[in-house]
DNA sequence: TCATGGTATATTGTATACCAACACCGGGAG
DNA sequence: CTCCCGGTGTTGGTATACAATATACCATGA
């Protein structure tokens, strides 16, 4: 049968509004930034970057007040739009409940997800065998997020992926890499083995207790190792 | 001694912009709505909230685009902006968010709350002796709720009650009175005592395991009785 | 009668002008 | 030298005009 001479299936590539493009670009240029790199509070001219975008104040301003909703801006009448610094305590109560979802999450997949699933968290840290660890730090600490994230998705619970996501997103300015360090990636990586071998038991409570105490671990070693905030 | 030509006291209560106020009213009209009461999707009008609250349409603007961002409504381009309506799936995953995040706050009370805290828990349930509770039970109802809400606050972490909180936001609609039904009320309130007890005695993994499937209980009821949704 | 296309209208998206409040700075008085 | 006060500029707050587009309705022709 011959195809049809159909014009061409044009999905119409989305068509973004101006506020919903300011709000992402806000977003990117706030969360990429180390906003406690300089001592001094971080302004958003609403004006100024009505320039650099191209866009009138309007799109800006809603861009701004969803910013807000969501905690990454605080906007102070009459004086500017500042980026909000988290403090130490707020990022320990974001581990905290970070800690609380992800447990969730592993309770979820030892409950739902199939072998195959579990088995692919194995052959994430294939390249890191022995004490590769090391030599490949960098690329570990990657492999570390991506763990995470990989057992919220797998936990198949939409709310609970984004909402750590959500998490994720205020504690991206600060340095990760900072918070896993060397001396804490070899832990880690044990941690993460009896996570696995504990989600392929479908052991529920004990792959929940592993997965919440090691985010508690990363809570505690904040609390005494990280000094730049505040 | 006169008074003195004090202009007026005026604590100066109204210092929210029209954008606060707006925000507010209209967070207020969604929550306490039933949004599931009629089968069409219910549709906020701007110009019309824009004569109604006697303001423009860009305070009511910036006050939508922050209602879009916390989940409450949809906006359509070109076209308006809608209530969302959760589904049934959608419900469930709040509530097990949800029993992950009371079930981390009991953890946190076994270690860091005073006696005389947990003490104050005993007295919310004072009126309920015996079988009252299904003499007062819209009464009970309430009390329920601040129990719950206790349990969060009383955990000292503002971010694990800030974000129930939210959670709570999106269920209010939907009428947490038959949910709550009479035959749910006995093994509720004994489930009640039972966290209490174990909060009591600091057992941090039994009162986080109790709290967690008290709340798990009630997704299971729901995911079997209620059929409003959807 | 039905399909098609144009058009009117309604509704949000965006730009801009103006306003009120606050911060900042400089000068004068003590 | 310090402190107070007022002018002035900057900034967010608000209103409104205009643009773009989704939708419904209607006319027209097959």
């Amino acid at each position: 049968m011959a195809v049809a001479a159909r014009p061409v299936i044009r999905p119409i590539e989305d068509n973004f509004s101006l506020k919903e493009r300011t709000y992402g670009a806000l977003k990117e240029a706030i969360t990429s930034m180390n906003i406690y790199a300089s001592a001094e509070e971080i302004r958003l001219d609403e004006r100024q970057l009505s320039k650099d975008f191209g866009v009138s104040r309007t799109p800006i301003r809603e861009a701004i007040a969803r910013l807000q909703q969501e905690g990454l801006v605080h906007i102070a009448p009459r004086k500017g739009v500042f980026v909000v610094r988290k403090t130490k305590a707020e990022i320990l109560q974001m581990i905290t409940v970070w800690a609380a979802l992800e447990g969730m999450a592993a309770r979820l997949i030892t409950e739902t997800a199939s072998d195959a699933e579990i088995a692919t968290l194995r052959t994430m840290f294939a390249t890191f065998e022995g004490d590769q660890v090391q030599a490949k730090i960098d690329e570990y600490s990657d492999t570390n997020i991506r763990f995470h994230q990989a057992i919220l998705k797998m936990s198949q619970c939409d709310l609970l992926c984004e909402m750590a996501e959500h998490l994720f997103l205020h504690m991206r300015s600060i340095r990760m890499r900072t918070i896993s360090e060397r001396d804490r990636a070899d832990r880690s990586i044990i941690d993460h083995m009896n996570i696995i071998e504990a989600l392929e038991a479908r052991n529920t409570d004990f792959a929940e207790r592993l997965v919440r105490q090691h985010t508690l671990d990363l809570a505690a070693h904040v609390e005494e190792n990280v000094d730049y905030l505040d």
